[in-house]
DNA sequence: TCAAAATCAATCAAAAACATTCAGAAGAAG
DNA sequence: CTTCTTCTGAATGTTTTTGATTGATTTTGA
């Protein structure tokens, strides 16, 4: 039996039962215990299941949520990536500030951590943190159209309210000496206030950013984790390694699977 | 039996039952009462259900509460004549507040006043109001799951911030004694406050609720305009008109269609 | 109020499930 | 045909889950 034919099997025994023991998917397939223990790695990876000890179930937001969220937006590659990375910085029992935008919300679906708490200003992110089972709190204010942020004096009262163990943070613009930047100054107040309230801050930035310095500044480079990918600037990209702390998905990760 | 299969099966039982015994729950599973206790500990810790001496009880809020996803389908015509009543409220300036809820929602696309402002606690409604480009106010707090309200401390104090000229407040019952109410106390409260911080309160209910008394009260008969529809206890329809202001949509209204 | 009965939390050793490693098998590339 | 890579299954030691036992706590009923 071909790999890829076991992956469908094992999907497909899902899709009828809901949970399904790893003893009944070794002998579906006929394939050995460990080899099957791979499979659900790989596809839970890949966010097609979820396991569970003893073997494996649909993904919650499977059960509950009929797949209109899911084609919504498919994230790229590249920002699943950089999720994942994000993701792995979680440990147990954290209180997370996740700002608002897409690259923060591709993380949401790689934490594995338990008892979290998640604070945020997004729209979308408290949908991803609902589909998730996360525990939810939502910052106050104004509904920015567009971004669909919350900012304004509602934000700023609400997020000094809280205390953050780590904050996950989106931007417009990585310069080397202007820093991070974006360019609406009532967002930017934000996210700086939101790394000041935390103990250790993330920003998630493609390359594509890299270089742009947008009208409102909103840390130095020192002041954050940068998490990204390589790009195609290796010069750069050897400049920004000098100045700030980054966390680079590398190549490898980017072209296993899916 | 995998232990995920046990909690569904323990989650089940108490769906049916509401309350349920260690020993029910033992014989049910096959599993140890060592085990089971454990799962009712990790399940009460993720606000499934409560724990009680002997064996453990829905949560209170889950009672009959219908879950977001089975309200969400399209609107009854029903509930977007109420809602088109309810917007004919609305005058241009107008600061709203809109409770979370389907009934509410429903009001949004019909409101035609101009400079309005919306100030909300429920996940929908921050969306509806988007799409028809409405300036939006968001409450902070906590997201409940399943109502997708923002409630607690954060709520309240986001709430006081404000003054509103009327609010739209929805309801799971309509007593004649008992007022309105809903059944969790937490959001019970965030409504309350709502009416209190605003000139003018509005109840939206179908007939559906009528003669209900839910655990936590929101408020009396007298402190807000019922907009409903005729239903068919006319008896209990006639002794609310006595107490409430009630605005009802009439079946002229309801059939002729949208 | 008190003591017996029931229920509970905490602990521990056995069992089940797990990740990891390694050597061999199957395929692909040269 | 050889070499290299990838995939597989067995063996290893580790982690998680489980049920029994203990003593503490709560409820019951007199």
């Amino acid at each position: 039996m071909l790999t890829f034919e076991r992956y469908e099997k094992i999907l497909q025994l899902l899709e009828d039962q809901k949970v399904t023991k790893l003893a009944d998917l070794v002998e579906a397939t006929g394939a050995s215990e460990s080899t099957i223990r791979r499979d659900l790695t790989i596809l839970e990876n890949e966010q097609k299941l979820k396991r569970i000890h003893g073997g494996a179930s649909l993904m919650k937001s499977k059960v509950d949520e009929p797949s209109m969220m899911e084609k919504q937006q498919q994230f790229t590659e590249e920002k699943k990536q950089m999720g994942k990375r994000a993701a792995s910085f979680v440990q147990d029992g954290d209180c997370l500030y996740i700002d608002a935008g897409t690259s923060t919300q591709a993380m949401i679906p790689y934490i594995q951590a338990k008892d979290i708490v998640i604070v945020t200003n997004g729209l979308n992110i408290i949908q991803e943190a609902l589909q998730h089972q996360f525990r939810t709190y939502v910052v106050g204010g104004y509904v920015k159209s567009g971004t669909h942020a919350f900012i304004g004096k509602g934000a700023v009262d609400s997020i000094q309210q809280f205390r953050f163990d780590k904050a996950f943070i989106g931007t417009n613009g990585v310069d080397i000496n202007f820093g991070f930047s974006t360019p609406d100054p009532e967002e930017a107040q934000i996210k700086q206030l939101a790394m000041k309230q935390s103990t250790q801050s993330f920003v998630l930035a493609d390359p594509s950013k890299f270089g742009d310095a947008t009208f409102a500044r909103v840390a130095d480079l020192e002041e954050a984790v940068l998490i990204t990918t390589e790009g195609d600037d290796r010069e750069f990209f050897e400049k920004l390694t000098n100045v700030a702390k980054v966390e680079v998905v590398n190549s490898d990760d980017l072209h296993s699977h899916s």
